[in-house]
DNA sequence: CGCGCCTGTTAAGACGGCGTCAAGATCCGC
DNA sequence: GCGGATCTTGACGCCGTCTTAACAGGCGCG
C-alpha cells in the first residue's frame, strides 16, 4: 500500500487532495502545521510527501530540511509563490519536485507517479548487512554487534550514499557534492577525516577495512 | 564525472545551456533531433538527459519511450507546452520532470541537482570479458582468476580508453591527451611504462600480449 | 653487418594523496 | 547564555603512485 502524508493549513485543499489521492488507491494521512508533519512522518512508514510550503507553525523550508535528517522519503513540495529564489531553495533544501499554485490535479497525479516510479526501485533493498555491521536505510539506523550505532548527521549521509551502490566506486567529487553541495568538490579534506570516523565506528580493524574501500585518487566504495 | 545529454533543435538555447552547464562543472553532450539523441544514449554513459519535446524529426514522447526501453537515466522535459495533458503524457512516459519554457536557468540548475541526488549514475552495466580477465567499467573492477586487480588511476584511465573501443586502433596520441591532458602528446615514454604494467597486471605471458596489442609506430588496441 | 628508431623493462627518487590527530569554530538544545 | 556535540581547519608522517632516466631487445634499412 502506497501511503502519502499531506501537509497543508488549507482545509479544502486538504480535502480535496485527500479524497483524490484515495479515489486513486493511495493511503492518506494529513497534517495541518510542520510539528504535526514531522510527527507523523517518525510514526507512520511513509511512500510520500506533499508539503506546503506556507505553513502556520515553521517555515515550510526548515520542516523539510529537518525531515531530511531522518528520511529519505520522496517529497513534493506545493507552494503559491513563483519566484525561482524560492524553488531553488526548496530543491536544494531536498524537495524532490515543486509545483506553484494552483495547478491541475492530474498533473499533480503525474508527477506523483513519476516520483513513487524512482523511489520503488531504490526502496527494495532498504537494509544492507555486511558481517560487521547492518544498515537500515529505511528506519536510518545502523547496528553492530546487535546495538545501536550512533552517526551524525554527515557521516550518515556519506554512508547512505555508498550504501546504497553497493559495490560501486564512488567518486570523491560525487561525494562531495552529495553530502556537502556542489561548491565543495575539492575539499577532500572533510572526506578523510568522515572516512575514518565511519571505520572507527563501523570497520572492526580500522587499519584494514573491509567494507569502506578506499581507491586511492579517485573515491571510496562500499563492499557488503 | 557528471555527464548530461541536452537534446534541443533550437541552436541558441542548446548554446547557452551547454554554456552554463559546464560552468558549473557537468561534461555536456548534445543533439538536435530525436535520432542523434538516441544514438548519443546507446553510446554514452549518461547521468541525466535534458529533452525538449518539440523536435523536428520525431515526436519527443516517443523518444522518451523508446530510451526508457534500454536506459533508466534521469530525464527533464523541457516543452513550450502549458497544458496538463501533456505534462501528464510526458510524465507517464518516463519523464521525471517537466518544466516550461521560458524558464529561470537557476531553477533548471536546481531540478538538476534534485534528480541527480536520487541517482548517483546508475550506469549502463558495461562488462567487457577476455579469456583471461574481466573489465566492469560501470562498478570500476577489473577481476582475474576470480580475484581483483588492483589498478592505479592512472593504469585505470588508460585501460578503460582501450576497452571502451575494442578492436579500434588508439593512437598513442588519443591516449597521452585523454589520460594525461592535450599538452602530453608527446611523452610517449609514459605509455611505455604504464603499458608494461598493465600487462604484467592482466596478461598471462607479459611476452606475447593477446589482448594489449602493440602497433608499432602508432598506437596500442584492446581485443577482446 | 651496423646503425637508428621504437618499444619493453626496470629501478630509484620526487611527489602527492591518505589516514590520523587535535584544536578551534560553529551549531543546537536546554 | 551555557555546555555538548558536530563540523571545520590545519599539520604531519607514511605509503603508494607518478615521473624520470637508463638500458636491452627487436626490426627495418642502408
Amino acid at each position: 500500500m502506497t501511503s502519502v502524508l499531506v501537509v497543508d493549513d488549507d482545509p479544502h485543499l486538504l480535502r480535496a487532495l485527500r479524497i483524490t489521492l484515495q479515489a486513486h488507491g493511495y493511503a492518506v494521512t494529513t497534517a495541518v502545521d510542520g510539528t504535526s508533519a514531522l510527527l507523523a512522518a517518525t510514526q507512520t512508514p511513509l511512500s510520500l510527501v506533499i508539503l506546503d510550503l506556507g505553513l502556520p507553525d515553521i517555515d515550510g523550508t526548515s520542516v523539510l530540511k529537518e525531515l531530511r535528517g531522518f528520511s529519505s522519503v520522496p517529497v513534493l513540495v506545493l507552494s503559491a509563490r513563483h519566484g525561482s529564489e524560492d524553488k531553488v531553495e526548496a530543491l536544494d533544501a531536498g524537495a524532490d519536485d515543486y509545483i506553484t499554485k494552483p495547478f491541475g490535479l492530474d498533473e499533480l497525479l503525474a508527477r506523483l507517479r513519476a516520483l513513487l516510479r524512482r523511489s520503488v526501485e531504490a526502496e527494495q533493498e532498504a537494509v544492507v548487512r555486511t558481517e560487521a555491521f547492518t544498515v537500515d536505510l529505511g528506519r536510518h539506523r545502523v547496528t553492530r554487534d546487535g546495538g545501536d550505532v550512533r552517526l551524525t548527521p554527515t557521516e550518515w549521509k556519506i554512508l547512505e550514499v555508498l550504501v546504497r551502490n553497493p559495490e560501486k566506486l564512488i567518486t570523491q567529487q560525487q561525494l562531495l557534492s552529495r553530502v556537502w553541495g556542489p561548491a565543495y568538490a575539492k575539499e577532500t579534506n572533510y572526506l578523510r577525516v568522515y572516512m575514518a570516523q565511519l571505520r572507527r565506528k563501523l570497520e572492526p580493524d580500522t587499519a584494514s577495512p573491509r567494507h569502506l574501500l578506499t581507491e586511492a585518487g579517485i573515491g571510496y566504495r562500499f563492499m557488503p
